[in-house]
DNA sequence: TTTTAGCACTCCAAGGTGGAGAGTGCTAAC
DNA sequence: GTTAGCACTCTCCACCTTGGAGTGCTAAAA
């Protein structure tokens, strides 16, 4: 996207062997140590070179005698060269071995998110599509105490989900068996969306008054869809490998920086929220510190990328510091969203 | 427990003062700061207490011309002091009424991870009773590509459990559904550990061989108890205020242990090892620092309570550095025990 | 026997100093 | 456009100094 033809080559060359060179080794990258990965010129000539990027705002300065670090800038065109390069990958085998045993949607997105954090070494996060989007494969309803009822409610692929209604009115056991068994053979395979404008549509209609079984299961039906299936499924691995990434320059600022992640971790729909927006975007998607629309996760890098089950959208990715080895990250998310793809394809009825 | 008369009133009221103050403000206190808090000795007198105390092992000098700080057993006298005193607490009325509203088992420990880490500022866990000895409430099997099979398992109290099987057999989907009716029939309202005991049973009876469509249900159910509901299930919130304690002395080290714990926060399995044991006690049990077994949790502290559903037993707590407000932790455990116990002794069908 | 005042002592924390070293920018020559 | 040379800046570290906090001990008082 953002793509920077006025650099020239030479200079584009430099800034990749400087960004790679700080994200191994954490420090700032002199000049000379530049000059003896054999450019062909001298330190002077690299000295002029860096003044240029910083000017031109790739790269910074932390002190006056200090060797360059790349800035959010820098690393967008390191990533966009990155990514204009590189080959496809494919995940090694015994992961796809380990990918195939799982047997419901959300084992499968818990053992990529897992795999997600182990191939970037970062926090790894596995988004399901939207439910509303898949279909109705079984319902049920359990009655409980105090005339609530539990509703579970499978979906194809083995999404399954529940909630706890508490209609106006009472409902006894059998006739709560009946309406599931009405329910089901009436809606089975279709999708929640649609189920759910189906029950309305003929709670409107005059003859559904007639039969007070059906309403009342088509009320059931109502309450049962109503809110639900808003809430997509998300799994995190890896948040232990947050702290591995503190040896920033700012103690206090990193501990609260990571505190707003936590928390945003443990309360998974915000995260979901943000990451939404990268979601609509297709393909695989590298969002740069400053980049950020949302202000907590200035200090952090994202790297997501979409799979399609055919349903509906999910998504893939690793969240880390800015300094992260974004090419280890982008062939993680993208060989599993890959993978993810060929088995939702394959899997599907 | 581990009482120790051997110290005089006197002392013992110095130590819960300075382990209060310690707890309150983070500082060592010295001898001066407590002979302002109205004992009617001079600093001297608490000096002499003081390294008497320390000669015990209450308390210890970070360095030669520093206050003192609790010891692991400092606090442990302290808590056990404060245990002698207090009184049971209630939580506030807003807190049960939002505990009420949850629907499913899973729901209400998720609520209750959340207040009891709300009401303590540290990190809270639930526990739900190991789901064997829950009772049967329904069971539904549903079939996924492959030959393989989606179960679904509802014990009463609204808790739910899913497993994906991949039976050596094909079963069509109505033999499916009078696979699951015949089971249902016949093992409903039975713990599952009668039921999984009564299903190798029949499979061992003779008449059982006669009908091969029972024969089937009985091997499905098999492979459906075969190793299912021995994880419990666990809620953890308040992650993020871990971070809120890194004050500690040895940066380095206090990062390290962070990291240990967030992983154990991540793999609850292992967690739930661990915390079993504390479980087996009965009531409101206080671990800290150096008495746990597990050197991973030596630099942290547990306030746990167990509660039991009539079925089984579960539990409550919280972990938090060594150095918490032990009274706050308490209170906040005992009482949202207490709540529980009254809400599933009501909600018991 | 217990408490207290006094005092010497220890140790940390904070601030200051002074190289050493790393790295730069600039200039002038190539 | 490139390079050598050089002055300059800044950090980092090690060292020292100083002030203060807090102690332990001793000898006297209660």
């Amino acid at each position: 996207m953002t793509r920077h033809p006025a650099l020239p080559e030479r200079d584009r060359r430099i800034l990749g062997v400087l960004v790679q060179a700080y994200i191994d080794q954490g420090e700032p990258v002199s000049s000379l140590w530049l000059a003896s990965r054999g450019f062909g010129v001298s330190s002077a000539t690299l000295r002029n070179v860096l003044a240029r990027l910083e000017e031109q705002g790739y790269v910074r300065q932390p002190h006056t005698s200090a060797g360059r670090v790349p800035t959010d800038m820098g690393y967008r065109a390191y990533v966009d060269q990155f990514m204009a390069e590189r080959r496809a990958s494919r995940p090694g085998p015994q992961v796809e071995a380990r990918l195939r045993q799982a047997g419901t949607v959300e084992d499968l997105l818990s053992h990529v998110s897992h795999e997600v954090s182990r191939a970037s070494h970062h926090v790894g996060f596995a988004i399901a599509p939207a439910a509303n989007t898949a279909r109705l494969e079984h319902l049920e309803f359990v009655p409980l105490d105090g005339g609530k009822i539990l509703v579970v409610l499978i979906s194809d692929g083995g999404q399954i989900s529940h909630k706890v209604i508490d209609p106006p009115e009472r409902y006894g056991s059998v006739e709560l068996q009946q309406a599931a068994n009405y329910l089901n053979s009436e809606f089975r395979g279709r999708s929640l969306i649609e189920v759910r404008h189906s029950v309305l549509d003929r709670l409107r209609e005059e003859r559904t008054l007639y039969d007070a079984l059906m309403e009342r299961a088509l009320l059931l039906a109502n309450s049962t869809f109503d809110g639900m299936a808003t809430a997509p499924s998300v799994f995190i691995q890896g948040t232990s490998l947050l702290l591995d990434d503190v040896g920033g320059e700012d103690p206090e600022a990193t501990i609260q920086t990571l505190r707003t992640l936590l928390r945003m971790i443990e309360e998974k729909t915000k995260l979901v929220q943000l990451l939404d927006e990268y979601i609509s975007a297709s393909g695989l998607t590298v969002v740069i510190g400053s980049e950020h629309p949302a202000p907590d996760l200035r200090s952090f890098s994202i790297v997501a990328a979409t799979y399609n089950d055919g349903r509906g959208t999910g998504a893939v990715g690793v969240i880390g510091p800015t300094r992260m080895r974004y090419s280890r990250a982008i062939n993680a998310v993208d060989s599993l969203t890959r993978a993810i793809n060929r088995m939702v394809g394959r899997t599907d009825a």
